[in-house]
DNA sequence: CGACTAGTTGAGGCCAGTCAATGTTGGTGG
DNA sequence: CCACCAACATTGACTGGCCTCAACTAGTCG
């Protein structure tokens, strides 16, 4: 079997020029971390999914402004979990997040995949309390947001206002998505999907939409998706098999995109 | 089988003193429609679990005042449908709604059964157009809230900020809740995390948490739980037989709660 | 009264789960 | 560098829970 090569980062597709870090900024390298020199909305390249997409270069300073502070996580660290008081929400700058519901009896289902841009947290505002747990997939980092700040800050800005309440309305179309996956489709619609969704979220980042790496484990995976590990693997196999994909441990290439779309929605 | 009485309604255990409307208001009837004399936050029974929980009076005067109107809708009829423009969230004052999210090939899922107080419409504000549609379970009546108007009055009401993004989390709580039940619960289980779960919001509605009322068919509750209507009616019966509950159509009595929670969270 | 919708119940089949054995991979330390 | 180990993944055989198909009943509304 020919190697799968990794998915090879491009500029993101939405991205205007790239931007150019005001002259003064940088200058008084005493006062200014190195963490301070390299991450800011203005050169980050997620700019354009994240919260301050479409803002203008003084707003989006603005904002650059409330983030409190940027995390560093390792794979399996836990950002926050279920029950641990909410103060802010967290935008994924490198790396990927799984957030995971918890049952009374300990069962626990992958809410959510979360990628680069991505803002996770959302669940905390309502209760103040994180109504689940956010764990690293891999190395990651994200920028802390203040929630009280995000507010304040929103009330002047009519722009921010209006992401975040999209950004929060999107969170609530994806669950309904997966509630429709849970509720109404077969285990190979819902792999299916899954890749599908996965290809075009890497796409909108700028990355290969036909290969890719999973950060998942097959249980993990099998969780999202509410199927068991044993379900996943053989469905992988089978998608193989069958020429629709290419699979190698957890790098991913889709060979036959159409005939995964057509799978979704098949009767039988 | 003795007949199950239907469920009385109570005043909500969090209303405070019942409001009296200021003297002037209503004096000058030429000018004050029928409908403006019953309908205000201030004397809405939902006010306590709506959008204007906890706002003063004067601000629940100015959230009244963004009301465009009031729809009433009978059994059936359509509040929207997935695609159409957004441009309000509604707040259910009378009866109660589910909402559905569709697939390209026309499965549907019932993502939420919504009722008194409840706000929907939410995940149209990430992409302008309603994601799913919601349809009356009965003769219903809802507040039209122009959201523009929301988001303005938001920027100006730090308390109905608040509210607002509460409202929007409890939703992806809410979503989060009905993923776990769909990944990971048995048939059984989802049933009985549904009744117990209507029996809660009754309660807070000040309405019997033991008897109600379902307001949906078998299909539509088995649509909702990820089943189809005849498990969902073998599992009525069950129950019945075990002592739980007691069905008699829609009309359902909850005899031993307890056991129905122990009933979540078992293995087999 | 007949047509229709909603609901109940039974028989049998199938998809995904369970249990179990084996293979593969990646990280660690000798 | 390689041996070792643990975690991850694959595959097979069997099971069982829910779905499918179908017949029948109970209300409801012209």
């Amino acid at each position: 079997m020919a190697p799968i090569a990794k998915p090879v980062p491009l500029v993101p597709a939405t991205a205007g020029p790239p931007a150019v870090r005001p002259a003064g900024v940088a200058s008084p390298a005493a006062v200014i971390s190195i963490r301070d020199l390299k991450t800011h909305c203005l050169t980050c390249s997620m700019r354009e999914l994240c919260l301050p997409v479409g803002l203008t270069t003084d707003e989006m300073k603005q904002v650059d402004a409330l983030v409190a502070n940027r995390t560093k996580l390792k794979k399996n660290e836990t950002l926050y979990r279920a029950g641990e008081p909410f103060h802010a929400l967290f935008a994924i700058r490198i790396g990927s997040l799984k957030t995971t519901v918890l049952a009374e009896d300990g069962r626990e289902q992958v809410a959510g995949y979360h990628m680069l841009g991505d803002i996770v947290g959302l669940d905390g505002i309502g209760t103040d309390r994180h109504g689940c747990e956010a764990i690293a997939l891999e190395d990651t980092e994200v920028c802390v947001l203040p929630f009280v700040k995000i507010e304040d800050l929103a009330r002047a800005m009519p722009a921010l206002q209006r992401n975040l309440h999209q950004v929060m309305s999107r969170e609530i179309t994806r669950d309904q998505g997966v509630m429709l996956l849970l509720g109404s489709m077969r285990a190979e619609e819902r792999l299916a999907v899954f890749l599908l969704n996965l290809a075009d979220r890497y796409r909108r980042r700028g990355y290969s939409s036909t290969e890719y790496v999973l950060r998942m484990t097959r249980e993990e995976i099998g969780s999202h998706l509410g199927l068991k590990l044993e379900t996943v693997s053989r469905l992988f196999s089978r998608f193989q098999e069958e020429g629709l994909i290419q699979v190698q441990g957890r790098a991913v290439k889709l060979l036959d995109a159409g005939a995964l779309k057509r799978i979704v929605g098949q009767r039988g």
